[in-house]
RNA sequence: GGGCCUGUAGCUCAGCUUGGAUAGAGUGCUGGACUUCUAAUCCAGUGGUCAAGGGAUCGAAGCCCUUCGGGCCCGCCA
């Protein structure tokens, strides 16, 4: 039992009123009422017959809580018309508790039904191999794992992708740096490759182009091999990026973000995806051969309010939204795989991570979904458009492709100041080419330090290696928080100072009141006696926190349908919020008798429990101790 | 010029999808609570013309229109 049979009940009681009373059909809206002294649940039913009757919501109101009362549900103990409108229900708590408390007992508590083990297919992260990553990128990577782990709990069967870059710009940047750059292809001692690579050689050889022509035309030559795949400094480019995709890697297992498959960029453009994707695309007549005008030569793409886009230019290469198309239709399992796949590693999970050859020695596997979901930043927005357009032409089902778009993280003026930059008050875009960015294992570690000294001071008792898995179960805390407690499409200014403060609603909160209730039960000593008594919890703060607890699985089901994993932080915080107000109020281990003191136990573990899996959907550990 | 996003308390943001009760948090500031299950906490106070104007509605922060401010995107680059 938890919230949702409670307004199921509800609705289904209203439903019945009206057609008792001969009322019209419509389609009124049950929810959690907006104060306490209203009730529990309200109905706005009242509203909505008002004009239909011809009367005043409240005498309609009136009616149907009399009629609703002579057969009043068991989860309810009142019923009550309000002056202004509403209809009101107050929950039964004496009964309602308990079952809360053991649902919420269940290992799969929160789990929903959504999507039916259906296949559904998540890339994130995809983030050029050429550089270390930074908070920026690290929104993309939280942001897709958080989805991904949210419509794992909704029953889809869920898959992760990360797409490689290994034949970009970018990566050949990097090349020309080692081969005709002078820089080493090995970073200083003690720091690690892909802050090298994106530090020092990325950067400055973005300076050098502007004034030696030859570093520019050693570009163009580079790229060229890059895609073709076959001389040595193809081999090298390979090399290098699987030397930076590891590093890469290591900060986003350091986040406890995993993947399914790797998918190389320099092997889709040799499975010859992209022809077949062509040919397919002009025979449904999605891309036109341009006869004259600006674009005469180019095979381009109608948008409907925007201008043509080229798809392939007149010298027949394809342009970057063209090499997008291939993989986008692959994902979707729209053509037939020309991948063979391959272990990369084992992650920390225990999970395999699989990577994409062209060899036909290894295995075939299925990495394809029935729904795909491409977390992209904004920016990418018209070019994901076309994509979701093409998309749903050759699926012809609308929703197959998403863009999970999101609002880019800035740097705040202080924050762009440490970089030296003067941005004059105003916060700053990120550019791993200009150098402006502040790198996820610098956060991690700054983050991780202040937290280090700070469980110390707190737990002077504790050892070293505790403390460091604590101050780190923290900052990755933090951090995680920090990047999905806002809304998706709002800018982050990301403000390192800002960053470390640790109170009110961040990570380290919402922990803190997992750490404290995991120590009440500890305390107690006492082994947990969930079939009597649960009635006795009947204080303000004690309904409180079972009602939020009851709501796990409403939670899970709107942030699922609505891609938001907002929802879930703000349902940890408000979770941890009653907690912590429950435990200044309410006093467990010294309760007035053995059996309240029991009651409470299992409220605690039954918050505990639910709070430790909401905190799983953000990828937080929920710590034993602070 | 066109497209997308955004504007709510000093600051950072919820609420807007699906209109309804006195617009909520955090932070800041002021004051209070640690010999007590850990104060990364709690309690109280402070703070709002929901950018502006108009419209439809019994009713608007929310829906529609207009205007203004801020951000991003609009290459035969990637």
């Amino acid at each position: 039992m938890t919230l949702r049979l409670l307004f199921d009940q509800i609705r289904l009681d209203v439903k019945q009123a009206c057609d008792t009373l001969g009322y019209a059909q419509v389609d009124f809206d049950i929810s959690e009422a907006s104060r306490q002294e209203f009730g529990d649940v309200s109905c706005n039913v009242g509203f909505l017959l008002a004009k239909m009757l011809k009367k005043k919501p409240f005498d309609i109101a009136q009616t149907l809580a009399q009629e609703c009362k002579k057969n009043l549900g068991t989860y309810m103990s009142d019923v009550s018309a309000h002056n202004s409108g509403y209809l009101n229900f107050t929950a039964n708590y004496k009964l309602l508790i308990p079952q809360v408390i053991k649902s919420s007992l269940d290992t799969n508590y929160g789990q929903v039904d959504l999507g039916k083990n259906s296949k559904m297919v998540i890339e994130h992260t995809s983030v050029n191999p050429n550089k270390a990553l930074h908070v920026g990128h690290v929104r993309n990577i939280i942001i897709g794992d958080t989805i991904a782990r949210i419509l794992d709990k909704a029953s889809y069967d869920v898959r992760v992708l990360n797409y490689v870059d290994d034949s970009g710009l970018q990566v050949a940047d990097i090349i020309v740096g080692f081969k005709y750059g002078g820089y080493s292809d090995t970073p200083p001692e003690g720091q690690k490759f892909d802050h090298y690579c994106g530090d020092v050689v990325y950067v400055k050889i973005t300076e050098r182009y502007e004034t030696d022509k030859h570093l520019a035309e050693m570009r163009s030559h580079v790229l060229k091999e890059l895609e073709e795949g076959t001389s040595d400094i193809a081999k090298f480019g390979d090399d290098v990026t699987r030397r930076v995709l590891e590093e890469q890697l290591k900060t986003c297992w350091r986040l406890g973000v995993t993947y399914d498959c790797l998918n190389f960029e320099s092997q889709i453009i040799h499975s010859q995806l992209w022809s077949l994707v062509f040919e397919k695309m002009k025979s449904m007549g999605i891309t036109n051969l341009e006869k004259e005008g600006k674009n005469a030569g180019c095979w381009v793409i109608r948008a409907d309010a925007e201008e043509d886009k080229v798809l392939v230019r007149s010298n027949g290469t394809a342009t970057y939204v063209a090499k997008d198309i291939p993989y986008a239709a692959w994902k979707l399992g729209i053509l037939e795989d020309p991948f063979y796949y391959k272990h990369y590693t084992i992650q920390k999970t225990g999970k395999v991570l699989w990577q994409t050859t062209l060899d036909s020695r290894d295995v075939k596997m299925h990495f394809t979904g029935d729904k795909v979901i491409t977390v992209i930043d904004s920016r990418q927005s018209r070019l994901q458009k076309i994509i979701t357009k093409i998309m749903s032409d050759f699926k012809s089902k609308p929703d197959s492709y998403v863009h999970l778009g999101y609002e880019s993280v800035t740097l705040s003026p202080a924050t762009a100041k440490m970089l030296d930059l003067d941005t004059g008050g105003k916060s700053i875009q990120m550019s791993g080419r200009k150098g402006i960015y502040v790198s996820a294992d610098y956060v991690l570690d700054v983050l991780s330090s202040r937290t280090f000294s700070e469980a110390k001071k707190r737990n002077p008792e504790l050892d070293e290696m505790s403390l460091v898995k604590i101050s780190e179960q923290i900052a990755i805390g933090a951090l995680r928080y920090s990047m999905i407690k806002q809304d998706l499409d709002k800018i982050i200014t990301f403000d390192l100072t800002e960053s470390l403060s640790l109170e009110g609603d961040t990570g380290p909160y919402v922990q803190y009141a997992h750490a404290r209730a995991l120590r009440i039960l500890e305390k107690s000593g006492k082994t947990l006696n969930f079939d009597t008594n649960l009635a006795l919890l009947d204080t303000a703060y004690e309904k409180d926190l079972a009602k939020i607890i009851g709501k796990f699985d409403l939670q899970v089901e709107d942030a699922a349908k609505n891609l938001s994993p907002k929802i879930i932080s703000k349902y940890c915080y408000h979770l941890a919020t009653s907690f912590n107000a429950f435990y200044e109020h309410v006093k467990v281990l010294t309760a007035d008798s053995e059996d309240v003191v029991n009651a409470r136990l299992c409220l605690v573990y039954s918050f505990k429990a639910t709070l430790a899996k909401a905190l799983h959907l953000l990828g937080m550990d929920a710590p034993e101790r602070m």
